[in-house]
DNA sequence: ACCGTCATGTAATCGGTTACATGATTCT
DNA sequence: AGAATCATGTAACCGATTACATGACGGT
C-alpha cells in the first residue's frame, strides 16, 4: 500500500464513491460531467487513474470483470471513509484563488473595452446557463448541490458587473507603467 | 528552436519582461509576488524554468553572466511580442472557474454550519487584507493593477455575504441523497 | 453491412509543485 | 566571527492534460 498525497481530485472521487456505493470510471465521468464538473472541471482520464491511485493508497477498493469489457468497479474503503470525512471536517482550507484570464489579461496590458465587451458577454451566458439549471433542479439533487450553484450564480452576476462597469469607463488600454522602474 | 505551448504562466513571464525590458528570474518573483502573485499564484521555480522555455522556443533571449552568481538576463524577443499582443487582443478566454475548496466541501457533504462559520474568517481576512493593500496603493501602479484589485475585493466581499447567510440557515449536513441512484 | 456515435480505456508528455542546496549579506 | 536571513538556483517527482485507440450498439 503506497503512500499517495491526496488531492482535491481525490476528494471528489472519494466523495462520489461515497454516495454511489460504488462506481466504474465510466460512472464517474458520468456523474462529474452532470453535475459536480461545472465548478470543478475533471478530465475523464484522471478519472481513470485516480481511483488506481486511491486504490493503490487503500482509500478504495477495485473489482475487475472478468469478461467481455473488463471493466473496473471501484468502492470505497474505511481508510477512504475517514480520509474524507477529516477533510470535510477540515474548516481551513487555502482560500479562493481568483484566477480569472481576463483579469489577467488586463492586469498584462490588454486594451480594457474590448476585452470587458467580450467578458460580459461570455458571464451573460455563463449566468444565464446557470440560472437555467437552477430553474430545472430535479427533486432529490443533494443542498449543497443547490447551494454550489447558487454560490456560482452570484459570482456570474458580480462578474457581469464588475466587466459591464469596465466596459462603460472608455479608458484606454491599461499603460504598463512598470516599465524601466526595476534594474537587475 | 521548439515548439512550445504558451499557457497563462508564460503569458505572465511574457507581460512582466514586456514591461520590465529585462528580468533575471529572480526579478521576475519580486514582481510576482508583490503584484500579480495575488490573485495568480506562480511557484518561483517556475519563474526558473518558464523564462528557459520561452527561450526555447524563441520568444524570448537570455544572457548569462559569465562571473560571479551566472545570473540569466532574460528580454523578450519580437516573436515574444507578437504573442503577448495577440494573446491580449483574443477577447474569448475560457470563462472563470470558481473553484473554491470551501464550496467543493459543502457539495462533497460537509457539514455547512461550521464550514461556512470558518470561511466568513478566512474570506473576511482576504477581504481585509485587499481593502488595505487598495488604501495603500502607490502612484504609478499600473490601472489593470488596481482593477484586479477591485475585483478581487467585490468577490471576496460576496463571498463572506454567501458564507454568511449559509452560517445563519442552521441546516443540517448536507445529505448525500444520491446514494445509491445509480447503478454500474 | 455499414456508419456514426457512445462507451471505455491506455499512452505519452509536460507543466507545476515540492524538496533540496548553497552563496551572499546583514546583524549582533 | 557566527547566526540568521535573503538571494539564487537545480533536481525529482507526479498530477493533469492531450492524444490516441478500439469495442459495442443503434439506426438505415
Amino acid at each position: 500500500m503506497d503512500d499517495i498525497r491526496l488531492t482535491p481530485t481525490s476528494f471528489v472521487v472519494l466523495g462520489l464513491l461515497e454516495a454511489a456505493g460504488e462506481a466504474t470510471p465510466y460512472d464517474l465521468k458520468q456523474t462529474v460531467a452532470a453535475s459536480i464538473g461545472n465548478f470543478w472541471p475533471i478530465q475523464h482520464s484522471q478519472l481513470y487513474s485516480e481511483p488506481a491511485r486511491l486504490a493503490r493508497g487503500g482509500f478504495a477498493d477495485v473489482e475487475r470483470e472478468e469478461t467481455g469489457r473488463r471493466r473496473r468497479t471501484y468502492r470505497i474503503t474505511d481508510r477512504g471513509r475517514e480520509a474524507l470525512a477529516a477533510w470535510r471536517a477540515d474548516v481551513h482550507p487555502e482560500p479562493t484563488e481568483l484566477r480569472d484570464l481576463g483579469l489577467l489579461k488586463l492586469f498584462l496590458g490588454a486594451d480594457p473595452a474590448p476585452l470587458a465587451a467580450g467578458q460580459v458577454k461570455t458571464h451573460r451566458a455563463k449566468l444565464e446557463e446557470y440560472e437555467a439549471m437552477r430553474a430545472g433542479v430535479p427533486e432529490g439533487v443533494p443542498p449543497g448541490m443547490v447551494i454550489a450553484l447558487e454560490a456560482g450564480i452570484a459570482h456570474e452576476r458580480e462578474w457581469v458587473r464588475f466587466w459591464e462597469e469596465l466596459a462603460s469607463e472608455r479608458r484606454g488600454p491599461a499603460s504598463r507603467s512598470a516599465r524601466g522602474d526595476r534594474a537587475g
